[in-house]
DNA sequence: GTGAAAGCGCTAACAA
DNA sequence: TTGTTAGCGCTTTCAC
């Protein structure tokens, strides 16, 4: 900067004030300031700036995996809001472990962020400990909570279930089952669906356990056989904690022969991309992962530029449910 | 850190090495200063340090989309390796825009980062003149070229559509035909198919484009109404430049009654988790992403921290072609 | 509208 | 093994 001042004629302060606060600085020294840039090709320091501004212009972002379209598409929404802003994104992922993201924030605590974005609402005593020591705003998504560290974004993954169920039982479905990764969000929601058709229908609800990580469609279909060969499951709905889940168990119906949904019917969960074109159309619930992304972001920015005096702890966005073929 | 070393009777200084040398430091002495971090809760400055010591331990990665599962893999596997060195990862994403990317890096660049990862082998002339100045370690991922910026790592998009080609003609498929995004990658891959097939069968090659973007599954059933209906097509075999249209093409044949492969045949690109479970399994092109994230991070690695005099500059990680039940 | 001085919180080099 | 000194490249404050 010193060298683009002398280029300029000017001393450094005023280079710095031309680039973080053009208003302030005379039209002809700026533009003897920028043609200094544009020749050196100068590209200013961030990380002196931030220190001596106490402002990183950075967030930290940590979800479980970005290879499930769900965590993926959310952040996705997220970082364009953010970046909209002048934010860049620090990623990391915590392979759905408390204490994985304990480590990390403790880590990136020392990078300084202006924000941190964190994925439900199971963190570990420490974890909550540091943030609220490093006074730093926090937006939890997905899950929702009265209680939040700092702020929550997201919708009641309970009442998603108890809405499926109401859903299931009312178009005549008496038998039930359900396929969730065992991962405590989507279990809540499982928990949700349980009690609520078990109340209506006075069934009881068989439920299949994959192991933590991303859903896949082979795991849906081997779930399928598992309920009908081994489970004694042989009509009913079946509510899957992932459309991927509900996509394998459509395949593995079809396979074998079964109509759908007259035999088995099948709820999904997330409406993917691709929720609308299988064959049949996959029924399933509707989380606008990119509102959601939004919101998290602007719930953000308000608590880190103090643009609003009150500013909202919880937002829920809530979910559709979307009755297509297949159940 | 002053405070920390006036708690353990020490000055800054050996703070500051206990935490980044602590074999620099009496076992006495390290003790205590654990001691008084423990106490005060003290977390270190990482900016500070990056701005004296010149190393920020942060990596830019620029990928088009991280709602598209090969590009998010990759980087699974990528961030992966380098946070086990201890560097961190900021994410941007380019929307398949090298306008956008180097917009991207002119504002990364300020941040200082030790490494960047780049998608791709398209990027603007003021792109690649930055990148040079700012003198970083650079790797480019996915295609491959002979004249990286820096070091590239990938496979030949040209050769995979060569030998999908030599395959389905083998296969005594006589038509062909392709669906691919219009994304420059794939279509390379698609050129690449196109000329060895017409060259063996002498037959012209069809082809539909879809917008750059996340392929889906829906585009996939598009393309084959339209193929059918629209464009005369009625056997053969179908190149698609990603599994999901493929899949996309498997479910409108069924549902159309057609056989598969012995009326329409599919081959898909990218293995991803769901070829093997479709009906018929799919025929498809595996490239390792994991370990094509790896590698890159070696790569990176390698120069960043200079622990090799002669890294290489070009690592072909190949491809292979998975024969399943659709071709 | 511009500049001088002080300092953000660390690390590097050297000295003790 | 430990401490002293001198920055890293900016922003902030206050004066002109």
């Amino acid at each position: 900067m010193a060298a683009i001042g002398k280029l300029a004629g000017v001393s450094q302060v005023t280079v710095s004030r031309a680039l973080s606060h053009p208003e302030k600085v005379s039209p002809d020294t700026l533009k003897r300031i920028r043609e200094a840039i544009e020749v050196t090709g100068f590209v200013p320091n961030a990380l002196a700036g931030a220190l001596s501004s106490r402002r990183t212009q950075l967030i930290t972002a940590l979800i479980p995996t970005m290879t499930n379209i769900v965590y993926a598409s959310l952040l996705h929404s997220f970082s364009d809001i953010m970046r909209s802003y002048g934010y860049q994104i620090m990623l990391s992922e915590t392979g759905f472990d408390p204490d994985m993201e304990e480590q990390l924030v403790a880590t990136l605590l020392s990078r300084r962020p202006d924000g941190i974005l964190l994925w439900g609402l199971q963190h570990t005593a420490s974890t909550r400990r540091m943030l609220l020591n490093a006074d730093i705003p926090v937006v939890e998504v997905w899950d929702l909570t009265e209680t939040p560290i700092d702020c929550s974004v997201g919708f009641s993954q309970f009442d998603a279930g108890q809405a499926v169920a109401r859903f299931a039982h009312e178009r005549g479905y008496r038998r039930a089952a359900t396929v969730n990764t065992s991962d405590v969000r989507t279990l809540t929601r499982r928990d949700g669906f349980i009690s609520r058709f078990t109340e209506l229908s006075g069934m009881p609800v068989l439920s299949i356990d994959t192991p933590a990580g991303a859903p896949t469609l082979g795991q849906g279909r081997a779930a399928l056989r598992e309920l009908i060969d081994r489970r004694g499951f042989s009509d009913g709905v079946i509510f899957c904690g992932s459309d991927q889940f509900a996509h394998g168990l459509l395949i593995e119906a079809q396979t074998r022969g079964l109509r759908i949904p007259e035999d088995i019917a099948v709820v999904g969960f997330g409406d993917q991309d691709f929720a609308a074109d299988t064959e049949p159309a996959l029924t399933t619930v509707r989380v606008d992962r990119a509102d959601l992304g939004d919101r998290a972001a602007r719930a953000l920015l308000e608590r880190i530029e103090g643009t609003s005096d009150t500013p909202e702890a919880v937002i829920d966005v809530g979910f559709t449910l979307i009755p297509r073929g297949s159940a």
